[in-house]
DNA sequence: AATCCGTTCTACGCCCAGTAGAAAGGATCG
DNA sequence: CGATCCTTTCTACTGGGCGTAGAACGGATT
């Protein structure tokens, strides 16, 4: 039912950024934890815009400046897209069967635990 | 590990035509499978073309036509996008859970099932 | 008053996806 | 055989998304 866009590599480091913080960030946080990539703080704010935008980061104002916020956190995210790519499938278990084919025995044991 | 790119919508529905096709198909067949969208032989080709490229689908000459074949079925293709979504959490079992979380409670019966 | 800072607006280049015409070469039909 | 028809390949245009950032504005600091 939810329609996940798609994000651009940029997009992705900033969210890893915001998913990776302890708290709200501003754009100047952000730019400074991607300061090897040199960007400039408009790039940076127009990307936190888009990702707005995408409903993927709350924007709350504090004082003069914004703090940006992830709306889902990493793990909800990816349950997300996992969620999404199913439903892409004809027949749901046997994409299930292939999936679990994919993963480790521990991490099939794993989500057994998880299944309880 | 494998990246998987993006497809558009009308990659997504050639796409669905082939794995729908119970045997190779033509540009043609496909065209004729998306009457609806009235679309010109060279744009299927072209789509096909870059479905090809991007190794989602596979092409063989047969006379002086080509047909063509998806290089893995749906479910396969399925499975690992949901393997690259789960590639993208940091703590995979947190994600995994969510991702249970988010199933109906018959889904997971049926992967309890698939466990075994 | 000069400066700084964060925001908003605007914009440009690139790449991708949708779309398809032109042309070419073999096959078919009259 | 010449006209016509497929199928392919080449080329190309358009629109949108993403990376990138300058210009300009208004409040805050010095």
């Amino acid at each position: 039912m939810t329609f996940v866009a798609s994000l651009g590599e940029l997009e992705r480091a900033v969210m890893g950024v915001l998913w990776e913080a302890d708290r709200d960030l501003t754009a100047r946080d952000v730019q400074d934890a991607l300061a090897a990539r040199d960007l400039a703080t408009t790039t940076v704010l127009t990307v936190l815009g888009r990702l707005e935008r995408k409903q993927l980061v709350r924007r709350m104002r504090d004082g003069r400046a914004h703090h940006y916020r992830p709306v889902a956190s990493r793990e909800d995210h990816v349950a997300e897209l996992m969620s999404d790519a199913l439903d892409g499938a004809s027949d749901r278990g046997a994409a299930l069967a292939r999936f679990l084919g994919s993963m480790s025995e521990e991490e099939r044991a794993n989500l057994r635990d998880l299944l309880d």
